[in-house]
Order: structure tokens, then C-alpha cells, then sequence
DNA sequence: GCTCCCAGTTTGGTCGTACCAAACCAGAGC
DNA sequence: GCTCTGGTTTGGTACGACCAAACTGGGAGC
């Protein structure tokens, strides 16, 4: 009863050829029989070497390109990306703008945003060493010299909270800061142009490395914890 | 009219008719015109009204669902589901199993978990309502009651723990939470069966509610991590 | 021999039609 | 009122065709 097999199959899997085809590749790039970089065949031969229409061999090259497995463009062969947290997050991207618009969810992704950094302060007070600070002090002077100078200022700050994620050698957290500061950004450009928050900024920067290089964890989180509460009242205040 | 706009539209863009359709439809999500819950017209009548292909129209649905912003099963319209941080971290998932392959990968989601928790307890200790403490004590009494069942223990463990994350009351952490536990789980499995593990990490468990309730931030993070340190050691041994 | 250009080929994007199977629906027959 | 039944709806799949842009190879011109 082969048929009959055919048919289970197909019901397990929700009925699905393209799934099917989907999972097969996928399975391929985490062997590393298809490594970073490679191309997939093109749908033509994805076709003929699996005996499916194209419109299944186009709609799992397309599943593929939507989980951030590879990258397609027209007229091009799909490239293998090796997923990354960061492409991970990427695919989140759409979603997550969606739940911007409802002010609650600014204010959510916000405040976990302040419950991670907090807990990255308190373990930079702890555990940095001496390469770290020196790396946060280098930030911290280039954050102080773009005072004047919103566009950069906005760089240079983005850098320096960076570092607080980067120190952890985490690329998880270091996408996590990624994510926070693309979804947060919309919230952020409008109030770049308050040029007096910039020396505000700055002084709040100060007395977070300082906490840091005291090695004092409460005073490095208590003192984060302000500069981005205030941050977030300058948010809410350009809101309403 | 509206037909000319489409192709207008998509002239400019030269090619991705189905990117068109899909912002089409994601904005309506956006909008609120499609609600939680309501249809999206079958894929013969968007062929008609947008003027497109079946192929295009498909390839939207499909750009949709793999966003989570509708669920399509098969002979069934798509169901609108508005976008929860939940549905931003499922459509992860295929990506993020792929990454648990590698040793450092789990660790370095472990490694986020503790430190995203960590800040839970000390959060937990400083806010605490007394509603909060007795749900505490009630997941703890389940906990210990189930100490003699590894499946049960495993549901009331992830129960206390869930709780930190609910206590904020933020569907960012409580998503995240869950996240945690989906992807971790499959290396979980292994130690279940550990059974004179459950008391150790019971008493583990009482040590954080103890911190908590007396209000000690330090000590419930102290508390946590060890904790967490310690299942992490039993998840590595099981690797080698 | 080298460069440059052009026609032919590859490849993804779109369209249209056709058919299937499961779910749905409405009316016949009891 | 109930069940059975056949037509209709709807998503899934298959072919086949055409387009536009990118790629390729080889010949024209220097």
C-alpha cells in the first residue's frame, strides 16, 4: 500500500510537499553539506532532482529566504547564510514593528532593554578587566567629543551602551543589542535634536564607567538605570 | 483605479509584486481593518481584486504566515493573528534549533538566560507583591509535591521559574521565558531522569523564594545562579 | 593579442490553466 | 429532524509559457 504511505506522510506533515522540500534543505545547510556561502540549485534542477513542480521548489526556496537560511534576490542563485542569532532576529523585524504602533510595546521592549543592561552593568562592574575599561574609556571620549554633534552623538552612544553587550563575548546578547537598538531607533531619531541632552547623556555616561571601574555593581545599575529611565521619559514625552 | 495604482506601484519597484501585496496586507493588519481573528479573502478573490496572479498571491499568504501574522492551514482561509512577541519568537525557532548544534550555541543561550533571570530575582526581591510571593509559594509547594515525579517536577519547575518573568508583567519577558524553555528543552530531556537531582534543585528553588520574600536582591541572584550554574553543569555533562 | 560589444543562454519572477482532495453547504430522501 | 449525497469552495500541486535582467562566449575592431 504504498499509496497509502504516501498519503500519512502527506497527512503528517499537514499535507505539504513544499515543507517537505523545505525541511530537506534545511537539514542539508545544519550537516554543513551545503556550507556558508554555496548557492542552492537552480529551481529548474531543484525540479528535476526532486521530481516536484517548481511552484514546490519555488515556495520552499521561499520559506527558506523568510527563516534568514538563505539570502535570494532576483535573477540570483539563493546564497546560504549559517543562521545566526542576528539573522534570527532579522526575521523578527517585521513582527515587531507592527507591535511599535501600540505605545505599550515600546514601552515593553523598553523596559526589558532596561532589565538586561542592568544586569550587563552589574557584570561589567564585576568582571571587567583592564581591556574593557580601557575600551569603554576610548568610548566614552569620543562620546564626549561629539557633544556638539547630534548625528555623531547618537553614534558614539549606541557604541558605548554596544560595549556593555560586547564585553559578554555573547553573540547572543550582542544581536539582542543589535535588535533593541533597530527596533527602538524610529522612537529614538525624533528626539535627537534636544542638543542640551547631549551633555546630560554624556554626565550619565560618566557615572556608569565609573561605577564600572570602582568595580561597584549596585552603584553601575543604579546609575544605568537612571540614565535610561530618563531616556525613556524623553521618549514618552515626544508621544504625547 | 486601484489595479493601475498596483502596477504603478509595482513598475517603480521593478519586480516583487508579492512584497507589494504582502505590506499591502501586513498594514492593513496594522491598521486594524483586518482584526485578530477575521479571514483573509480566499486566494482566488485577492487574484481578482489586486490584479495579480495566483502565484503572487500565494507567495503574499505565504510571506504572512511565515511571519505569524496569519495562520494558513490547508482548504482553510487564512486566520489573522495579531502579532504577539510570542509569534515574532516562533518564526526563530527553525533558526535557532539549527544553532543549538554547535556546544557554544546552547551556552551561550544558557548563558542569557541566567543573566536575563538574574535581574528577574533581584527585580523580584524588590518588588514583590504579596499576591506575587503566594503564587511564588504555591509553584514552590507544587514543586516539592512533585519532587518523586520527574515529568511533573520538569512542568512545576518551569512553573516557578515562569513566574519571575510573569511577575513583570511584561509579554516581552514572558515571550522570552518561553523561549527559553522551547529552546532548551531538548537538552532538558536528558537529565530528567536524574530523580535525586529534583531535590537538590527543589531545595535550589527554596533558597530564591527565601531571598526573595526577605526582600534581599543580592542573595536571590546569589541564589539563581547557583542554581542555574549548577543545571548547567548536569546539561554539559550530559554532552560529554 | 587585447578590449569591447552583442547575441544567445541562464535564472528568477509572473501569468494562466487545469486538476486534486478535503471541507463546506444545501437539498433530497428517509 | 436526521442522515446521506452530490455540487461548490478552497488551498495544494503540476505544466507550460513568457519576460527581464544577469551571465557567457565568441567574434569584430583596434
Amino acid at each position: 500500500m504504498a499509496k497509502d504511505g504516501v498519503r500519512e506522510e502527506r497527512a503528517a506533515n499537514r499535507g505539504r510537499a513544499a515543507d517537505e522540500l523545505f525541511r530537506t534543505f534545511s537539514e542539508m545547510i545544519a550537516r554543513g553539506e551545503l556550507k556558508e556561502g554555496d548557492t542552492l540549485p537552480p529551481e529548474r534542477e531543484i525540479v528535476e532532482t526532486y521530481g516536484v513542480s517548481r511552484t514546490v521548489a519555488r515556495e520552499a526556496v521561499q520559506a527558506l529566504a523568510n527563516r534568514g537560511l538563505v539570502e535570494a534576490r532576483p535573477r540570483f542563485r539563493p546564497v546560504v547564510r549559517r543562521p545566526s542569532f542576528e539573522s534570527a532576529i532579522d526575521s523578527m523585524g517585521s513582527v515587531v514593528s507592527q507591535l511599535m504602533g501600540e505605545p505599550d510595546g515600546v514601552r515593553n521592549l523598553f523596559e526589558t532593554r532596561i532589565l538586561t543592561e542592568a544586569g550587563l552593568a552589574r557584570e561589567a562592574a564585576r568582571h571587567a578587566t583592564p581591556a574593557d575599561i580601557s575600551k569603554l574609556a576610548r568610548a566614552l571620549q569620543a562620546n564626549r567629543e561629539a557633544i556638539h554633534d547630534s548625528v555623531q552623538f547618537y553614534e558614539t552612544d549606541r557604541r558605548f551602551h554596544g560595549l556593555l553587550f560586547e564585553m559578554t563575548g555573547n553573540p547572543v546578547l550582542i544581536a539582542t543589542h543589535r535588535a533593541f537598538v533597530e527596533w527602538l531607533a524610529p522612537q529614538w531619531v525624533q528626539m535627537q535634536k534636544l542638543r542640551d541632552r547631549n551633555a546630560t547623556n554624556y554626565e550619565a555616561h560618566v557615572e556608569i564607567f565609573d561605577a564600572i571601574q570602582k568595580g561597584d555593581p549596585d552603584a553601575a545599575e543604579a546609575a544605568l538605570r537612571r540614565h535610561l529611565a530618563e531616556a525613556w521619559e524623553q521618549v514618552r514625552g515626544t508621544f504625547k
